[in-house]
DNA sequence: AAGCATATATAGGATATCCAATATTGGACA
DNA sequence: TGTCCAATATTGGATATCCTATATATGCTT
């Protein structure tokens, strides 16, 4: 796979991927992690996803409301404030990335 | 800034925005410096950029010409191939962060 | 030729990012 | 009620990523 021999899996942007997916509708952590291994290739373990979660959660970025056995995640209005942001801020680093 | 808010600075993006920038034209490196500057707000330290670029060279997908003081850099036929590679990778994930 | 600025380079270390392994929780269903 | 499974969670550590500080090289100006 080109990815690995390049070096760089793009680490670093789980965080984004995770706050632009809730920023589009709620989800739960399985359901957030099917649509990362869509995207990605790979599937992102317990350890990472959760950890990822609980840190976003911290920042007062999302919230997690439990639904018996799933806790459903979706952002905070500082979320959708920020997901704005770093959208305008992505778009700004990588816009043109999609015009070729 | 709510990058920073957010808590996640998009590393490990560098290496694909260096391979990205050079596949639209040859670049010396305070010449890519600049650009990131003007994409991210941030202009990556020596320290920074030179180690990418000697990983990118040691990886085959860029070459360095000299040409005086500076030293052009310009991608390899591999990496152009890794470029078109990790592109399409990039749009999988990212594709539809634009169409907001 | 000497001094200076710019460009490139390296070493060492701090932090971010992610995973493996393991633990816990809650519901389903016998 | 007890067992099983899916979902969530935590700990500890490995690696990636980047910066600070420093060093080297090259050309320009005087």
């Amino acid at each position: 796979m080109y990815i690995e021999k390049f070096g760089c899996d793009m680490r670093g942007m789980l965080s984004f991927l995770i706050l632009f997916l809730l920023s589009k509708k709620p989800m739960y952590g399985e359901e957030i992690a099917a649509e990362l291994e869509k995207r990605r290739g790979i599937k992102p373990k317990a350890g990472t996803l959760y950890p990822a979660l609980k840190e976003l959660k911290k920042n007062g970025l999302i919230k997690g409301e439990k639904k018996g056995k799933i806790i459903v995640y979706s952002l905070t209005p500082e979320g959708h404030k920020t997901a704005k942001y770093t959208k305008e801020y992505f778009c700004k680093c990588f816009g043109d990335v999609f015009k070729d």
